[in-house]
DNA sequence: CCTTAGACCTGGAGGC
DNA sequence: TGCCTCCAGGTCTAAG
């Protein structure tokens, strides 16, 4: 579910946590979790490191401990949590239930990853692979808000591709961080039809795409990003960008800047939002 | 190379 | 209340 704004959160808060701290044990108790060697294994690597660097990239969380790039993706529910023990045992049922990795702490405290759906991964990787050709980030292009992004290099990367932008967006692969929430807002914003090919945008129409993902991201991550439905961050506070939002989720309310009624469709099986009269496709006669 | 359907998972919401 | 279907902020894989 988290999206680059809201990855950026989990890791600002998960540097105040645990920078220099020391992971003292570990238990991964979901096979799946460990995406790229058994779980013990990842679990024992782990025990005695000390948490030194925190980055991401897209959506990707990298924490850099003595020896590995801990590499996470919480894809739609994941979440972690810190703990005392009597919390971690004074949890409900249901929650704990979700609790597929503890990673106990020098000081006493609890690191929990918790993931409903058992999509999230974490990937571990010795420190002196470099990250540019790890598997994990294989398919992972530039992020978004870094500056080597340039609307050139966007357009190079897009203006031979059938596929809507929507879907463009939305491929991690020509740009890092963006998911379907924040897609809808950029578009609505650079005022570009979901449904137009990335052939037939012009630069003019990338430099309005990449402006205003980063201004919109930038905000977003300003203001804790988005909290809509369950997400939240572990024990972090609900963001508050969803009061941003102008079309994703609003299907039928009125367009901010004309008042027509923001439509919904299907674009790629994801639900996309957008102004039928601010985002008119380009003329293909 | 591209596009699409299906898979991976669980729980909440809405219809009946 | 219960059952059923659909939906969800993501990504990978196989198949056409």
């Amino acid at each position: 579910m988290p999206e680059a704004p809201e990855v950026q959160n989990v890791l600002d808060w998960l540097e105040d946590e645990l920078k220099d701290h020391q992971i003292t044990g570990a238990s991964i108790t979901h096979p799946k979790l460990s995406a790229n060697m058994p779980a013990d294994q990842m679990a024992s690597r782990l025990e005695g490191e000390h948490v030194r660097s925190f980055s991401r990239r897209g959506k990707y969380l990298i924490l850099d401990t003595d020896h590995y790039h801990w590499i996470c993706h919480l894809r739609m529910e994941g979440k972690f949590l810190i703990v005392t023990p009597e919390e971690l045992d004074n949890m409900e049922e249901k929650d704990k239930k979700h609790i597929h990795a503890v990673f106990d702490l020098d000081d006493g405290r609890k690191l929990c990853y918790r993931d409903t759906r058992k999509f999230g991964r974490m990937h571990l990787y010795d420190i002196d692979e470099s990250l540019d050709t790890v598997k994990a980030l294989e398919n992972v292009g530039p992020d978004v808000l870094d500056q080597r992004l340039t609307p050139e290099r966007l357009y190079e990367s897009i203006h031979k591709k059938k596929a809507a932008i929507k879907t463009i967006l939305l491929d991690q692969s020509v740009l890092a961080g963006i998911g379907n929430i924040y897609a809808d807002e950029i578009l609505f914003d650079a005022r570009i039809s979901p449904f137009e090919k990335g052939c037939d945008l012009t630069m003019e129409d990338c430099t309005r795409i990449l402006e205003a993902a980063r201004r919109i991201l930038l905000k977003a991550i300003e203001m804790k990003g988005t909290t809509i439905r369950t997400f939240s961050f572990g024990n972090h506070e609900a963001g508050s960008f969803q009061d941003e939002l102008k079309v994703h989720d609003k299907k039928d309310e009125p367009c901010p800047v004309c008042g027509h009624p923001i439509e919904m469709e299907l674009i790629n099986k994801r639900s996309t939002y957008y102004c039928p009269i601010c985002q008119k496709l380009k003329q293909s006669d």
